[in-house]
DNA sequence: GCCGTTTTCGGCCCGACTGTTTTCAGTCG
């Protein structure tokens, strides 16, 4: 999120403390991706990486933990990196042999990292021997012939290197959660009507509801007499465009979109969307990916503890390992195994003397758990929750009884503002808020202030009509209003206050993404104060995929709505549903929850179909710890407009 | 570089696959 460049960013003038959580975090990760192209102990390489996401995952203010001295009593922290950070944070200099690393690493061999099969070590021995620094350079010696002769490498390497080389260069990029659940599930369908296939099941961080995909990971359970058959069936199936590995367990492929039975099409997408995700070169770039899956076969019993393992997350399993040790066992893929039973064995052949589970929560209860919901598998307190009979009880779809945040045809939405209610009350919705763009933004044909209280006299007749009626359904009159300079409004005051509510966003990202984060939290602070606002629109404006946001200090932002929200003024935070955005990011979701500010899902939506995008918000929202009493969608119109 | 109720050294999560070897290193998840 913060800093886009592999550098280390410049002190901020005003400081102590003079760099944010995010850019230390940042550059920790930086200093341990150059350690490892310096061929650095891999365990030193890791303990810069622990405390990078320590930091990022950290809700407390850093310049008060330096300041205090407790940064020095947090885990992952030792003497080494205490005092590099506490120079760092409270004198605005980075350590030498930081500024070092990145002065004596070429920026090309960051970027030849991300060829796949190319890791660290080899990338160094190229650049040591052959002056490799670049991808570019890499190809030329490639195509030259002259990776092959080197010791440990050979012709099949230096082809695959090529052929990587051309991967990244046609789609170097994570997919939406909405695409990668789109192929898993279409994936998971197909294997799971495959003759012998007692179970298939899709895991990973589509598993866990991550807002971008990497790979696809599917579990299959199969009987061992059918496990030959039924991988030769796997490989033949449609939509594969490419095997990459196939051993005696795991099935390694690159799944295109033929693999769709009914076509691949995208929905509609707001210009302002588009333009930052590539234009109109999107829509092809998109019919035309691909996306990495692997696949695993175990036998039906060790199903749950594979199921469990390939869902991760790393550092949710890391932790849960360490549990099983406690305990004197081995958790693995294959089982959960008391040591003094496995002994040497490895694998499944120590498997057989695990424990059973014929299920995930029986993992979790052999190790005094309850089950945790995937997307709470982040290592970022489940376990603890867990033990303590503490998980939270998830906000879901059917909690939905409405949204703010949609658009009409008044502004750029397709849809008529009947047509929207019409979809929102199928969709057992009990009201619908309507809040059309305003007038600066001009891209999106924001309205005039005289159409939109236009628009706000037909709500209320259509409210009148179903109340008279008895139909328990009424329409909400806002707008989404343009952050101007100064954190003012796009509409005159008196405009402002005939509304049910208004929707603040920023959409001038360009000269939003031009300032530091202090000016621009310090707008939006001024923005939140305006008596008008109830709602911050998708507070970073960032497109997955698309655009990085624009730099803010959201825990000061949240912590003022607080503030706000405890003197009886209503401040609501969203969470834009949009697949393309999920912004509140759920890693805030749970800070946003700690301070009380309530937070609204949005779909956003531009069309009929933009309506049912709540679920991806839900999703997020379930990964960011909320439950149903925490989001104003789950109120019913009296309760909602009590609150207003 | 961090950590410690087997503490100041010797560990650090664990296994599969690939390509290069002829017992293993690198990479990945």
């Amino acid at each position: 999120m913060a800093g886009n460049g592999f550098s280390l960013p410049k002190p901020r003038p005003s400081g102590p403390p003079y760099f944010s959580r995010n850019q230390v975090a940042n550059a920790l990760h930086q200093v341990a991706v150059l350690l490892e192209l310096q061929g650095a102990n891999v365990f030193r390489v890791r303990s810069y990486q622990n405390a990078s996401r320590m930091l990022g995952s950290l809700t407390e203010d850093l310049g008060e933990l330096v300041a205090t001295g407790r940064l020095l009593e947090m885990k992952g922290i030792g003497k080494g990196l205490g005092s590099a950070l506490t120079q760092v944070v409270g004198e605005g200099r980075w350590p030498s042999d930081w500024i070092e690393l990145h002065a004596s690493t070429p920026e090309g061999l960051i970027e030849m990292l991300g060829i796949p099969g190319l890791g660290p070590k080899r990338i160094k021995l190229m650049h040591e021997e052959l002056g490799v620094d670049s991808v570019a350079a890499l190809k030329e010696a490639a195509e030259a012939d002259k990776i092959a002769p080197m010791k440990g490498f050979g012709k099949k390497s230096q082809a695959r290197m090529l052929d990587g080389i051309d991967l990244l260069a046609r789609f170097r990029a994570r997919r939406r959660l909405d695409i990668g659940l789109m192929y898993g599930e279409a994936f998971e369908a197909r294997v799971s009507q495959i003759d012998g296939v007692v179970k298939a099941q899709l895991a990973g961080s589509a598993r866990r509801r991550k807002e971008t995909i990497g790979d696809l990971d599917l579990v299959v359970a199969v009987e061992k007499e059918h496990h030959e058959r039924v991988a030769n069936a796997i490989l033949s199936l449609p939509g594969i465009a490419d095997v990459k590995g196939a051993g005696d367990s795991k099935i390694s492929l690159i799944l295109d979109t033929t693999i769709f039975e009914e076509g691949f099409t995208v929905g509609h997408i707001d210009p302002n969307v588009l333009d930052a995700i590539g234009g109109d070169d999107y829509e092809q770039l998109e019919s035309g990916g691909t996306i990495d899956a692997q696949v695993r076969l175990v036998p039906p019993g060790v199903f749950p503890f594979t199921l469990a393992y390939f869902t991760g997350s790393k550092e949710h399993n890391i932790a849960m390992r360490q549990r099983a040790i406690d305990r004197g066992l081995r958790l693995n893929e294959f089982g959960l195994i008391p040591e003094a039973k496995a002994g040497d064995l490895k694998g499944m052949a120590a498997a057989q003397y695990s424990l059973d589970a014929l299920d995930e929560a029986a993992i979790y209860k052999h190790l005094e758990l309850e089950w945790v919901t995937p997307e709470l598998r982040e290592d970022t307190g489940e376990i603890d929750a867990a033990q303590h009979n503490g998980l939270p009880k998830l906000v879901t779809n059917a909690d939905m009884r409405g949204a703010w945040h949609n658009h009409t045809t008044l502004s750029d939405g397709e849809a008529s503002l009947e047509e929207m209610a019409n979809t929102a009350q199928k969709l057992g919705w009990s009201w619908l808020g309507i809040a059309d763009h305003s007038p600066t933004l001009k891209v999106a044909n924001g309205a005039s202030a005289d159409d939109l209280l236009e628009q706000g006299a037909t709500i209320r007749a259509y409210n009148k009509a179903w109340a008279d009626d008895g139909v328990d359904f009424r329409l909400y009159h806002g707008v989404e209003s343009d952050i101007l300079p100064g954190g003012k409004l796009d509409h005159p005051d008196d405009v402002l206050a005939q509304l049910d509510y208004t929707v603040a966003s920023v959409h001038a990202i360009s000269k939003w993404r031009a300032r530091d984060e202090i000016e621009n939290t310090e707008e939006l602070l001024k923005c939140i104060d305006h008596p008008s606002t109830t709602v911050l629109g998708h507070p970073t404006g960032r497109i997955l995929q698309g655009r990085d946001g624009y730099e803010v200090d959201l825990f000061a932002v949240l912590e003022h709505m607080a503030d706000h929200n405890n003197e009886g003024r209503l401040k609501a935070v969203e969470l834009n549903a949009s697949p393309y955005r999920l912004d509140l990011d759920w890693r805030l979701c749970k800070h946003a929850k700690g301070l009380g500010v309530p937070v609204i899902i949005n779909p956003d939506a531009h069309s009929l179909r933009g309506l049912a995008d709540i679920s991806y918000g839900v999703m997020a929202a379930r990964k960011g710890w909320l439950e149903a009493p925490d989001v104003l969608n789950s109120l019913d119109a009296k309760a909602l407009s009590a609150l207003l």
